[in-house]
DNA sequence: ATAACTGCAAAGGCTTTGCATGGAT
DNA sequence: ATCCATGCAAAGCCTTTGCAGTTAT
Protein backbone atom coordinates (compact mmCIF):
# COMPACT_ATOMS: atom_id res chain seq x y z
CA UNK A 1 0.00 0.00 0.00
CA UNK A 2 1.74 3.27 -0.79
CA UNK A 3 -0.52 5.31 1.19
CA UNK A 4 -2.86 6.95 -1.40
CA UNK A 5 -5.97 5.40 0.25
CA UNK A 6 -6.69 3.85 -3.14
CA UNK A 7 -5.61 0.21 -3.86
CA UNK A 8 -3.14 0.72 -7.08
CA UNK A 9 -4.41 3.81 -8.15
CA UNK A 10 -0.55 4.52 -9.43
CA UNK A 11 -1.00 1.84 -11.94
CA UNK A 12 -2.10 1.97 -15.30
CA UNK A 13 -0.47 4.84 -16.97
CA UNK A 14 -1.07 2.87 -20.35
CA UNK A 15 -2.59 -1.22 -19.97
CA UNK A 16 -1.26 -4.02 -22.31
CA UNK A 17 -3.89 -6.20 -23.33
CA UNK A 18 -1.16 -9.25 -22.98
CA UNK A 19 -1.91 -13.26 -23.70
CA UNK A 20 -2.56 -14.10 -20.38
CA UNK A 21 -5.08 -11.09 -19.78
CA UNK A 22 -7.29 -12.21 -22.74
CA UNK A 23 -7.41 -15.36 -22.10
CA UNK A 24 -8.62 -14.73 -18.79
CA UNK A 25 -11.04 -12.40 -20.08
CA UNK A 26 -11.76 -14.44 -22.65
CA UNK A 27 -12.41 -17.54 -20.54
CA UNK A 28 -14.85 -15.45 -17.78
CA UNK A 29 -16.95 -13.96 -21.00
CA UNK A 30 -17.31 -17.03 -23.12
CA UNK A 31 -19.28 -18.97 -20.17
CA UNK A 32 -21.11 -18.52 -17.30
CA UNK A 33 -19.91 -20.82 -14.58
CA UNK A 34 -18.80 -17.77 -11.76
CA UNK A 35 -15.49 -19.40 -11.13
CA UNK A 36 -12.99 -18.82 -8.38
CA UNK A 37 -10.16 -17.44 -9.07
CA UNK A 38 -8.65 -21.12 -8.57
CA UNK A 39 -11.00 -22.68 -11.15
CA UNK A 40 -9.93 -20.25 -13.40
CA UNK A 41 -6.69 -20.96 -13.28
CA UNK A 42 -7.37 -24.39 -14.34
CA UNK A 43 -9.06 -24.02 -17.36
CA UNK A 44 -6.56 -20.76 -18.81
CA UNK A 45 -3.64 -23.23 -17.95
CA UNK A 46 -4.78 -25.55 -20.71
CA UNK A 47 -4.31 -22.80 -23.12
CA UNK A 48 -1.32 -21.02 -21.58
CA UNK A 49 0.27 -23.95 -19.71
CA UNK A 50 2.42 -21.72 -18.01
CA UNK A 51 0.46 -19.02 -16.94
CA UNK A 52 0.85 -18.56 -12.88
CA UNK A 53 -2.20 -18.39 -10.52
CA UNK A 54 -0.66 -14.86 -9.13
CA UNK A 55 -1.36 -13.42 -12.47
CA UNK A 56 -4.39 -14.64 -12.48
CA UNK A 57 -5.34 -13.03 -9.39
CA UNK A 58 -3.53 -9.62 -10.85
CA UNK A 59 -5.47 -9.65 -13.77
CA UNK A 60 -8.82 -10.38 -12.37
CA UNK A 61 -8.25 -7.61 -9.76
CA UNK A 62 -7.18 -4.90 -12.68
CA UNK A 63 -10.21 -6.40 -14.96
CA UNK A 64 -12.81 -5.97 -11.93
CA UNK A 65 -11.42 -2.06 -11.39
CA UNK A 66 -11.74 -1.59 -15.21
CA UNK A 67 -15.13 -2.38 -14.84
CA UNK A 68 -14.67 -5.83 -17.61
CA UNK A 69 -15.39 -8.42 -15.26
CA UNK A 70 -17.32 -8.29 -12.07
CA UNK A 71 -15.70 -9.59 -8.51
CA UNK A 72 -18.75 -11.54 -6.59
CA UNK A 73 -18.31 -12.12 -2.83
CA UNK A 74 -20.94 -14.44 -2.35
CA UNK A 75 -21.65 -16.48 0.39
CA UNK A 76 -18.54 -19.19 1.09
CA UNK A 77 -14.87 -18.38 1.66
CA UNK A 78 -13.72 -17.96 -2.03
CA UNK A 79 -14.91 -14.69 -4.37
CA UNK A 80 -16.31 -15.96 -7.72
CA UNK A 81 -15.87 -13.89 -10.89
CA UNK A 82 -18.11 -13.01 -13.94
CA UNK A 83 -17.50 -12.14 -16.89
CA UNK A 84 -20.49 -9.84 -16.92
CA UNK A 85 -19.83 -6.41 -15.48
CA UNK A 86 -23.25 -5.67 -15.63
CA UNK A 87 -25.35 -5.76 -11.58
CA UNK A 88 -27.80 -9.05 -11.54
CA UNK A 89 -28.22 -11.31 -9.10
CA UNK A 90 -27.08 -15.10 -8.12
CA UNK A 91 -28.16 -18.16 -6.94
CA UNK A 92 -25.96 -20.77 -5.24
CA UNK A 93 -26.47 -24.13 -4.94
CA UNK A 94 -26.66 -25.20 -1.07
CA UNK A 95 -25.05 -28.77 -1.90
CA UNK A 96 -22.42 -28.37 -4.49
CA UNK A 97 -21.86 -24.55 -5.08
CA UNK A 98 -22.76 -23.81 -8.07
CA UNK A 99 -23.65 -20.43 -9.16
CA UNK A 100 -26.10 -19.28 -11.79
CA UNK A 101 -27.65 -16.01 -12.58
CA UNK A 102 -30.56 -15.31 -11.25
CA UNK A 103 -33.62 -14.17 -13.93
CA UNK A 104 -34.66 -11.39 -11.94
CA UNK A 105 -34.10 -7.77 -12.81
CA UNK A 106 -32.68 -5.16 -9.74
CA UNK A 107 -34.77 -4.14 -7.33
CA UNK A 108 -34.11 -0.49 -7.19
CA UNK A 109 -36.68 0.15 -4.55
CA UNK A 110 -35.38 -2.40 -1.66
CA UNK A 111 -33.87 -0.11 0.25
CA UNK A 112 -36.70 2.66 -0.08
CA UNK A 113 -38.27 1.27 2.86
CA UNK A 114 -35.51 1.91 5.42
CA UNK A 115 -35.16 5.87 4.30
CA UNK A 116 -35.52 6.99 8.09
CA UNK A 117 -35.66 4.74 9.89
CA UNK A 118 -31.84 3.61 9.70
CA UNK A 119 -29.10 6.00 10.96
CA UNK A 120 -27.21 5.01 7.73
CA UNK A 121 -27.05 6.30 4.48
CA UNK A 122 -27.81 3.50 2.33
CA UNK A 123 -26.52 3.27 -0.96
CA UNK A 124 -27.06 -0.23 -2.34
CA UNK A 125 -27.64 -4.06 -1.47
CA UNK A 126 -26.37 -7.22 -2.25
CA UNK A 127 -29.11 -10.23 -2.83
CA UNK A 128 -28.29 -13.83 -3.56
CA UNK A 129 -30.29 -16.88 -3.29
CA UNK A 130 -29.73 -19.94 -2.38
CA UNK A 131 -31.24 -23.85 -3.46
CA UNK A 132 -30.62 -26.08 -4.87
CA UNK A 133 -29.26 -27.27 -8.77
CA UNK A 134 -31.18 -29.47 -10.77
CA UNK A 135 -28.55 -32.16 -10.47
CA UNK A 136 -28.66 -31.61 -6.15
CA UNK A 137 -32.64 -31.59 -6.84
CA UNK A 138 -32.27 -35.15 -7.42
CA UNK A 139 -30.12 -36.11 -4.86
CA UNK A 140 -32.17 -37.13 -2.02
CA UNK A 141 -29.01 -36.74 0.69
CA UNK A 142 -28.65 -33.64 -1.09
CA UNK A 143 -31.85 -32.09 -0.57
CA UNK A 144 -31.78 -33.40 3.53
CA UNK A 145 -29.15 -31.98 4.26
CA UNK A 146 -29.96 -28.74 2.47
CA UNK A 147 -33.06 -28.68 4.80
CA UNK A 148 -31.28 -29.77 8.13
CA UNK A 149 -29.19 -26.36 7.43
CA UNK A 150 -32.22 -24.18 7.10
CA UNK A 151 -33.74 -25.69 10.43
CA UNK A 152 -32.83 -23.44 13.00
CA UNK A 153 -33.27 -25.22 16.63
CA UNK A 154 -33.04 -21.73 18.78
CA UNK A 155 -34.71 -23.60 21.85
CA UNK A 156 -33.39 -22.08 25.35
CA UNK A 157 -30.35 -23.39 26.24
CA UNK B 1 -13.62 -35.03 9.39
CA UNK B 2 -14.29 -38.40 10.91
CA UNK B 3 -16.15 -39.24 7.92
CA UNK B 4 -19.71 -39.41 8.64
CA UNK B 5 -20.33 -36.38 6.03
CA UNK B 6 -21.67 -34.09 8.66
CA UNK B 7 -18.89 -32.10 10.56
CA UNK B 8 -19.10 -33.58 14.29
CA UNK B 9 -22.44 -34.48 14.41
CA UNK B 10 -20.92 -37.02 16.99
CA UNK B 11 -19.74 -34.43 19.46
CA UNK B 12 -22.43 -33.44 21.74
CA UNK B 13 -23.32 -36.48 23.99
CA UNK B 14 -24.35 -34.08 26.79
CA UNK B 15 -23.08 -30.28 25.74
CA UNK B 16 -21.41 -28.09 29.38
CA UNK B 17 -21.67 -25.19 29.71
CA UNK B 18 -18.23 -23.70 30.46
CA UNK B 19 -17.54 -20.19 31.47
CA UNK B 20 -15.78 -19.78 28.13
CA UNK B 21 -18.99 -20.42 26.56
CA UNK B 22 -21.41 -18.60 28.88
CA UNK B 23 -19.16 -15.53 28.75
CA UNK B 24 -18.74 -15.59 24.62
CA UNK B 25 -22.77 -16.27 24.64
CA UNK B 26 -23.37 -13.23 27.03
CA UNK B 27 -21.29 -10.90 25.45
CA UNK B 28 -22.74 -11.49 21.56
CA UNK B 29 -25.89 -11.07 23.46
CA UNK B 30 -25.27 -7.99 25.35
CA UNK B 31 -24.40 -5.80 22.41
CA UNK B 32 -25.24 -5.55 19.25
CA UNK B 33 -21.85 -5.05 17.30
CA UNK B 34 -22.02 -8.27 15.43
CA UNK B 35 -18.21 -8.61 15.67
CA UNK B 36 -15.55 -11.06 14.13
CA UNK B 37 -14.47 -13.48 15.65
CA UNK B 38 -11.18 -11.79 16.44
CA UNK B 39 -12.62 -8.85 17.99
CA UNK B 40 -15.22 -10.86 20.04
CA UNK B 41 -11.69 -12.63 21.62
CA UNK B 42 -10.40 -9.36 22.32
CA UNK B 43 -13.67 -8.31 24.38
CA UNK B 44 -13.86 -12.10 26.16
CA UNK B 45 -10.11 -11.89 27.29
CA UNK B 46 -11.04 -9.18 29.31
CA UNK B 47 -13.05 -11.19 31.42
CA UNK B 48 -11.12 -14.52 30.80
CA UNK B 49 -7.55 -13.72 29.95
CA UNK B 50 -6.40 -16.64 29.37
CA UNK B 51 -9.54 -17.70 26.89
CA UNK B 52 -7.48 -18.88 23.45
CA UNK B 53 -8.88 -17.63 19.84
CA UNK B 54 -9.48 -21.12 19.09
CA UNK B 55 -11.81 -21.86 21.98
CA UNK B 56 -13.57 -18.66 20.72
CA UNK B 57 -14.37 -20.57 17.39
CA UNK B 58 -14.98 -23.83 18.50
CA UNK B 59 -17.55 -22.10 20.65
CA UNK B 60 -19.15 -20.10 18.10
CA UNK B 61 -19.40 -23.30 15.76
CA UNK B 62 -21.28 -24.85 18.70
CA UNK B 63 -23.79 -22.42 19.36
CA UNK B 64 -24.27 -21.54 16.15
CA UNK B 65 -25.26 -25.40 15.85
CA UNK B 66 -27.72 -25.09 18.86
CA UNK B 67 -29.30 -22.08 16.85
CA UNK B 68 -28.24 -20.02 19.94
CA UNK B 69 -26.41 -17.33 17.44
CA UNK B 70 -26.01 -16.97 14.14
CA UNK B 71 -23.06 -16.82 11.89
CA UNK B 72 -22.77 -14.10 9.39
CA UNK B 73 -21.40 -14.40 5.93
CA UNK B 74 -22.01 -10.70 4.85
CA UNK B 75 -19.46 -9.39 2.32
CA UNK B 76 -15.71 -9.14 3.45
CA UNK B 77 -13.35 -11.85 4.02
CA UNK B 78 -14.53 -12.08 7.78
CA UNK B 79 -17.61 -13.94 9.43
CA UNK B 80 -19.10 -11.80 11.89
CA UNK B 81 -21.25 -13.26 14.65
CA UNK B 82 -24.63 -12.40 16.15
CA UNK B 83 -26.25 -12.61 19.23
CA UNK B 84 -29.67 -12.54 17.61
CA UNK B 85 -30.20 -16.12 16.07
CA UNK B 86 -33.58 -14.95 14.54
CA UNK B 87 -33.18 -14.44 11.29
CA UNK B 88 -33.07 -10.67 10.42
CA UNK B 89 -31.06 -8.30 7.56
CA UNK B 90 -27.75 -6.56 8.53
CA UNK B 91 -26.66 -3.29 7.01
CA UNK B 92 -22.84 -2.37 6.61
CA UNK B 93 -20.99 0.37 6.36
CA UNK B 94 -18.81 0.34 3.23
CA UNK B 95 -16.26 2.84 4.76
CA UNK B 96 -15.73 1.35 8.72
CA UNK B 97 -17.37 -2.44 8.41
CA UNK B 98 -19.66 -1.72 10.94
CA UNK B 99 -22.44 -3.95 10.66
CA UNK B 100 -26.07 -2.75 12.04
CA UNK B 101 -29.20 -4.59 11.92
CA UNK B 102 -31.48 -3.37 9.38
CA UNK B 103 -34.92 -2.03 10.54
CA UNK B 104 -37.05 -4.11 8.30
CA UNK B 105 -38.91 -7.18 8.18
CA UNK B 106 -37.96 -10.54 6.51
CA UNK B 107 -39.20 -10.34 2.72
CA UNK B 108 -41.02 -13.94 2.56
CA UNK B 109 -42.14 -13.75 -1.09
CA UNK B 110 -38.27 -12.47 -2.29
CA UNK B 111 -38.07 -15.80 -4.44
CA UNK B 112 -41.91 -15.54 -5.68
CA UNK B 113 -40.57 -14.29 -8.94
CA UNK B 114 -38.15 -17.18 -9.36
CA UNK B 115 -40.48 -19.59 -9.71
CA UNK B 116 -40.71 -21.38 -12.65
CA UNK B 117 -38.00 -19.19 -13.95
CA UNK B 118 -34.95 -20.54 -12.86
CA UNK B 119 -34.14 -24.78 -13.02
CA UNK B 120 -33.23 -24.51 -9.20
CA UNK B 121 -35.07 -25.04 -6.62
CA UNK B 122 -35.17 -21.87 -4.67
CA UNK B 123 -34.44 -22.62 -0.94
CA UNK B 124 -34.08 -18.89 0.63
CA UNK B 125 -32.33 -15.51 0.25
CA UNK B 126 -29.64 -13.19 1.56
CA UNK B 127 -29.58 -9.48 1.94
CA UNK B 128 -27.70 -6.99 2.57
CA UNK B 129 -27.90 -3.70 2.56
CA UNK B 130 -24.69 -1.28 2.58
CA UNK B 131 -23.92 2.05 3.15
CA UNK B 132 -22.45 4.36 5.01
CA UNK B 133 -23.09 4.84 8.85
CA UNK B 134 -23.78 8.11 10.70
CA UNK B 135 -20.02 9.19 11.50
CA UNK B 136 -18.72 8.11 8.19
CA UNK B 137 -21.41 9.78 6.69
CA UNK B 138 -19.84 13.04 8.01
CA UNK B 139 -16.82 12.15 6.83
CA UNK B 140 -16.14 13.72 2.97
CA UNK B 141 -13.30 11.46 2.20
CA UNK B 142 -15.55 8.75 2.74
CA UNK B 143 -18.62 9.63 1.05
CA UNK B 144 -16.05 10.03 -2.17
CA UNK B 145 -14.52 6.74 -1.70
CA UNK B 146 -17.84 5.10 -1.35
CA UNK B 147 -19.56 6.79 -4.36
CA UNK B 148 -16.47 6.04 -6.23
CA UNK B 149 -16.59 2.47 -5.29
CA UNK B 150 -20.04 1.90 -6.77
CA UNK B 151 -19.20 3.58 -9.95
CA UNK B 152 -17.70 0.86 -12.67
CA UNK B 153 -16.29 2.15 -15.80
CA UNK B 154 -17.90 -0.86 -18.04
CA UNK B 155 -16.43 0.66 -21.14
CA UNK B 156 -14.76 -1.41 -24.27
CA UNK B 157 -11.66 -2.23 -23.70
C1' DA C 1 15.24 3.21 -21.54
C1' DT C 2 11.00 2.94 -19.52
C1' DA C 3 7.01 1.15 -17.51
C1' DA C 4 3.88 -2.69 -17.45
C1' DC C 5 3.68 -7.46 -16.91
C1' DT C 6 4.99 -12.18 -15.71
C1' DG C 7 6.40 -16.56 -13.00
C1' DC C 8 7.83 -18.04 -8.84
C1' DA C 9 7.87 -18.37 -4.15
C1' DA C 10 7.17 -16.38 0.16
C1' DA C 11 4.27 -14.04 3.22
C1' DG C 12 -0.31 -12.71 5.10
C1' DG C 13 -4.86 -12.99 7.12
C1' DC C 14 -8.47 -15.73 8.79
C1' DT C 15 -9.97 -20.24 10.37
C1' DT C 16 -9.52 -25.02 11.58
C1' DT C 17 -7.27 -28.86 13.75
C1' DG C 18 -4.06 -32.09 16.53
C1' DC C 19 -2.61 -32.96 20.83
C1' DA C 20 -1.84 -33.14 25.62
C1' DT C 21 -4.07 -31.42 29.69
C1' DG C 22 -7.97 -30.20 32.66
C1' DG C 23 -12.62 -30.52 34.58
C1' DA C 24 -17.30 -32.29 35.37
C1' DT C 25 -20.20 -36.30 36.09
C1' DA D 1 -13.38 -43.69 34.12
C1' DT D 2 -15.38 -41.21 30.68
C1' DC D 3 -15.82 -37.70 27.56
C1' DC D 4 -16.33 -33.05 26.66
C1' DA D 5 -13.65 -28.72 26.66
C1' DT D 6 -9.52 -26.02 26.84
C1' DG D 7 -4.87 -23.74 25.64
C1' DC D 8 -1.35 -23.83 22.65
C1' DA D 9 0.75 -24.22 18.42
C1' DA D 10 0.79 -25.87 13.92
C1' DA D 11 -1.40 -26.47 9.71
C1' DG D 12 -4.67 -25.09 6.03
C1' DC D 13 -6.88 -22.39 2.75
C1' DC D 14 -7.31 -18.47 -0.07
C1' DT D 15 -5.17 -14.27 -1.51
C1' DT D 16 -1.65 -10.81 -1.86
C1' DT D 17 3.05 -9.33 -2.45
C1' DG D 18 8.27 -8.96 -3.34
C1' DC D 19 11.46 -9.72 -6.63
C1' DA D 20 14.06 -10.66 -10.60
C1' DG D 21 13.43 -11.36 -15.25
C1' DT D 22 10.60 -10.37 -19.66
C1' DT D 23 8.08 -7.81 -23.08
C1' DA D 24 6.23 -4.04 -25.62
C1' DT D 25 6.72 0.79 -26.75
Amino acid sequence: MSGNGQKDSTRCERLRMTQQRRVILEELRCNNIHPTADALYGIVRKRLPRISLGTVYRNLEILTALGEIQTLELSGSQKRYDGVPQKHYHIRCMHCDRIDDAPIAPLNTLEDELYGATVYTIMGHRLEFVGLCPDCSDNAEARRLAEQSLALPAEPY
